[in-house]
This record gives C-alpha cells, structure tokens and sequence, in this order.
DNA sequence: CGTCAGATTGATTCCCTTCAAGAAGAGTGG
DNA sequence: CCACTCTTCTTGAAGGGAATCAATCTGACG
C-alpha cells in the first residue's frame, strides 16, 4: 500500500483575523501570511473564501481513510484555488514553505463577477487552467511510469520557477512530491539519484536546489 | 507497459453542419448526433464549441506519443465539456456509443454571459464540477488498488446512470475502464470476476449490463 | 554534541502487467 | 438460418516495476 501517511506535524490552522493585513486591490481580498504546515482549510469546511497565491506555495490534497494521500496540485505565485461548486471544500489545503496568500470571499463573488468582467474573466480562465493542468496530471498518474513522472514534474516545476532557468529549489519535501506523483519517497529518491548519475540532473548535497542539466533528455522521458 | 494501444477503428470526424438541426434554446446551441467511435475533437483542434451531453455517452482523453492513453472522464446526460482556457483543445473527445450532444460556440460565450447571469453560472459550477471529478480521479489514479477502483468507479456509475438503481448497462468497454483508471482490461475483467464470485456484483454472461448486489461492501472497498 | 526529521540505499515482496490462448458475442454474407 | 470472421472478454502463467521493510546517512537545530 502506497501513500505517505499524515503526519502529526504542525497542523494548526491559520487563524483568521489575526493575521490580516487589509488591502484593497482590484477586488478586495485580504492578504494572509502562513508558515511551513499550516493548514488554510480542510476538507469538508466551509468555503468561505477562495485564495490567490502570492508568494510561496500551496499543497492541495484528499486523503483517503488509512491516511493515504494524494496532493492535487502545487499552487504557486500567481495561481488562484479553493474556489468550490458546493458550499463545502472539497480537499485540503496547506503551506507547503512559508506563503503568503489573498483571500477572497465567495459569497461576493457574484457581486464582484457581476459587475467587473475583466476579473470574472480571470476567474473563469484560472478555473480553467486548474482543470487543464488536473487533465494532465490524470495521464501522468494513470500511464507514466517512474521515470516519466519525475521527468515530468521537474520540467514542470522549472518552468513555473525559474522561468526557464537551469537552477531552481523545489519548495517541497520529497513525500509531498512522491505523494504528487503517485509514488513512495523511496521511489523518488531512487529515480532522482538515477538521474543524477545519467548526468540529467545535479542534486547539490545540502538542501532543496536543483540543476536541469540535460533537458533534452529529459523532454524525451517526458513524452 | 501499460495503456491501451489506439484502435484505428471508426474515428471519422463529426461532420458538423450535416446532422446539425438547429435548436434555439437559451444560448443558441446546435444540436448533433454522433455513432460509437466517432471523434468530436482531437487535441490541438481549434476549440471553436464547446458542449453539453444530451444522450449516450462521451469518453475525453488524452494520448501518449506511443500510444498510451488516459480518459480523464466520461460525460453523461448534461455534462458539460470542451470549453478551453487557450484557443486550442487540450484533449480529445469521441462518442463511446451513440450520442447526442448540443454544440455552443464558444465565441459568442463571453457575449452570452454578460447577459445571461442563470447561463453564465451554469458554465461556471459545471466546470468547478470537471474539476472537483478530476481531483477525485487523481485520488482514484494515484493512490487506489485495482479493487478500490473498481468499487468506486461502479458506484460512481450506478449514480449516474441510474440514480441509485441496482442495474444498469454500461455504455462503455473495458479497455475504456482500463484507460480511465489506469489499468490493463485483463486486470479489470479479473477483478470483475472476482467481485463476482465474491456476491458484490452481477454479471449477465451477455451484455454489458451489471447489478451491484451489495452496496454496502463496495462501499467499504470504495474509501 | 546529541537528537530528530528527512533523504538515501539495499534486500525482498507483491500487485499488476505482459504474454499467450481460448471463449463468447456481434455482425456479415451466402 | 448458419458458417465465417472479427472484436471483445475471460482466464492462465510468468515477469517486472514499484512498494514494502529495514538500515544507514545527512544536515538542522537546540
């Protein structure tokens, strides 16, 4: 049975007001500041606000009922989440690092879509890139194997980054990226050292950063 | 390697103003009739409509380049599917039987939801449905066994298709299924079986019928 | 310096895939 | 209506990729 089981790690939850900086953009959300594990809403909760990314990144995830867990996504600066069909959330949320966010109120939203459309539209087409990025994730979990799911994923993280660059630090821990992927921490960690030792990647010792050094091969297990 | 190999088999394209009869409800739609196998899109196509299930059965997937492929959903009566956040289809889409669907275009959607408030909320909770299906799906995908998946894939599709009947067909094969919760169709027919000889289903040696015999232990299998 | 969470590495197991036949229908044409 | 064919489904045997079990190692931090 596969699955990292939840651990008991620092999982207050953001209190509220407390740590409200108001501020006004566009269509008033107030900003929030979490630390590494804390919790922005559960499954199940009310959802009351939605949320925009800042800076830092989220982990959104289900677990099943043995503990077994499934991380969604990442949500990184820029990306919007948490928004629901229902009244209820129906996965969890958390800091993966230290993140900053802005929150929503829902139950304004149709105020707010009402009358500004440039905001709907962006509303509209981050809940659509969200469904896009679940499509693709489906046929990473369903059909890539080992290899190509890392490939994948570091390709991936690259690009929304470091833009491109070489070098970059992945924000998470590897059972966040296993349980992302489909695959044990043992698995990631074996497939990464393999990389390494084809000359594909470079994992500096200490820390989280990470070099792409041949992403041409790396395209190539991607597809 | 697993993931079913495409089939050459009767995948013309949709002809499109052939069978379309207009119809004028709400938002103008046009209405199309599709036989098993038929594509309504590929991936990479111009999304220029987008589309709501009348009858029957659509299966959208997506392709690996050696033929892998993963169906991210099936659309039933009333789903609404295909609408993009970029110009171009991110996946394709192909009738599983035969089916009706009502083609919008998706040009004239931002016109139609300025005006159309009951319309505009329509698009907009059944695409967050699209998404909160495909974060189950990920649970499902990454974290389930052969038997959990099929136990929660049954469940989900005796709701749908019959609202909570015993029996029901289902419209579509087992290399389907496979590809939908990553399988193989021998792993699926085996575990079918299995559940049969253990009285949680019924399988009609014709047919691809099925009754659910007892809810109570799929359900267990199911979380 | 000791502790501890996180990461790596090794040995073994097992669930599902792959490979390989057969069986059962569905459709076709004589 | 019945051979014939093709597709779909089922079943069996064997193999493999990733999980599980089990240490060990590393850096971070008090």
């Amino acid at each position: 049975m596969q699955g990292h089981t939840a651990t008991a790690t620092a999982t207050r939850t953001a209190k509220f007001p407390a740590t409200i900086g108001l501020r006004s953009p566009m269509a008033a959300g107030m900003q929030m500041v979490l630390t590494r594990g804390e919790e922005l809403f559960a499954e199940g909760d009310e959802a009351e606000y939605f949320y925009k990314v800042v800076s830092g990144a989220i982990r959104s995830y289900k677990l099943l009922s043995d503990g077994r867990r499934q991380i969604d996504a990442f949500h990184l600066r820029g990306d919007i989440f948490g928004l629901e069909a229902g009244s209820e959330h129906r996965f969890s949320a958390e800091a993966v690092g230290d993140v900053q966010v802005i929150a929503y109120r829902r139950s304004r939203l149709s105020a707010i879509i009402e009358q500004d459309a440039v905001f709907r539209d962006r509303i509209m087409t981050a809940t659509l890139r969200n469904l896009q990025r679940a499509q693709d994730h489906m046929l990473l979990l369903g059909r890539k194997t080992a290899q190509e799911k890392l490939a994948t994923f570091l390709l991936d993280m690259a690009e929304r980054l470091s833009g491109d660059d070489e070098h970059f630090d992945l924000p998470m821990q590897r059972s966040d990226i296993a349980d992302h992927l489909g695959l044990t921490i043992e698995t990631v960690s074996r497939t990464l050292t393999q990389f390494t030792r084809s000359g594909l990647i470079r994992l500096p010792p200490a820390g989280r950063s990470i070099s792409l050094c041949n992403r041409m091969a790396l395209k190539r297990l991607d597809a």
